[in-house]
DNA sequence: GGAGAACTACTCGGATAACCAGTGTCCGAGTTGTAAGGG
DNA sequence: CCCTTACAACTCGGACACTGGTTATCCGAGTAGTTCTCC
């Protein structure tokens, strides 16, 4: 899996904190974690095509969140920047071969594959259950003086 | 995900039901799925390394199964294949930049991290559920004829 | 002094290279079946 | 006829190229703030 995933659920995170009456630049956002700054804005721009962050250009544009932190799971940021197509892509290896014609049924689905599917759908309902908004309860839980220590830092850093 | 996944689970079922008395090679199972031999040989030998297969070198060697179809999982499978490192690795990115100090106590996990080790446990377990012998009970009541068709296959094209 | 327009600085956005893991291929080490040769 | 021995064929096993995707970078399009000029 891409490292971008890390970077945008942290930088997510961090838009929450600050909520979406600001937008945040990524140059401050690739400061913040010291992060190559054109990447980053790449796997940003992908949160946006996946509808999860909005852009504003211009002058003091930057980005912000496009939908409240409720309604935003790790699922949807997974999603958006590593592409909806499954880890597990069956090649029906199974048609391929001289005894191909006589196999399992090419009617049904592969079995393999079904198992591999039903593994990654458990491994997608978790991610689905995990909001936005439950992951910053959980760090104001953890280490309660960090988000208003991170909103003045961005706001500081101008 | 690599393919040769895929590959390693399909050789693993024709394993089962030729059963460990005979090896068989590399040379016949490519053919059967027409894989690239040297590619396949590399796979199923990620598969010795695990512990899953075991190899018979020699004129009339090849490849069996180590353990009983009961005690294969497809999580041994994809592990052996992909390796133990989890598909999400946290490179603790919370603590780099001018911010880092300050921020969610380092010695604590990142949650992040925590959040997407769960999903991940998720679908471990789930494949861990799934054994080789399941799946071939699903093969032989979803293609009966399947399995002694493949057997006579295998032993026929010496 | 106020309004308007041109300018500039800063932003996103997509097009463009560099690097690395997965993919594919090749040849050597080793073992076993086989057959020839001698007793 | 049987045992020993050398041979040869076939296997796995690891070392060597190639390729697609992730990683990283750069420059252009566009917008808002700013300032200068004219009325």
């Amino acid at each position: 899996m891409g490292r971008g995933v890390e970077w945008a659920v942290h930088c997510c995170l961090n838009l929450v904190w600050i909520g979406p009456e600001e937008a945040v630049t990524v140059t401050r956002l690739a400061a913040f974690y010291d992060l190559p700054v054109a990447y980053l804005n790449k796997q940003i721009q992908a949160l946006v095509r996946g509808g999860i962050a909005s852009s504003v250009p211009g002058r003091r544009g930057g980005f912000r969140l496009a939908r409240p932190p409720e309604r935003i799971s790790l699922l949807d940021i997974v999603t958006a920047i590593e592409g909806p197509e499954p880890a597990f892509r069956c090649a029906e290896i199974r048609q391929q071969g001289p005894f191909g014609d006589e196999r399992e049924s090419v009617t049904g689905h592969c079995l393999v594959d079904q198992a591999m599917r039903r593994a990654e759908l458990a491994w997608r309902r978790e991610l689905a259950a995990q909001t936005l908004a439950g992951l910053t309860e959980a760090v104001e839980r953890d280490a309660p003086g960090v988000p208003e220590r991170a909103r003045r830092w961005f706001s500081s850093h101008t």
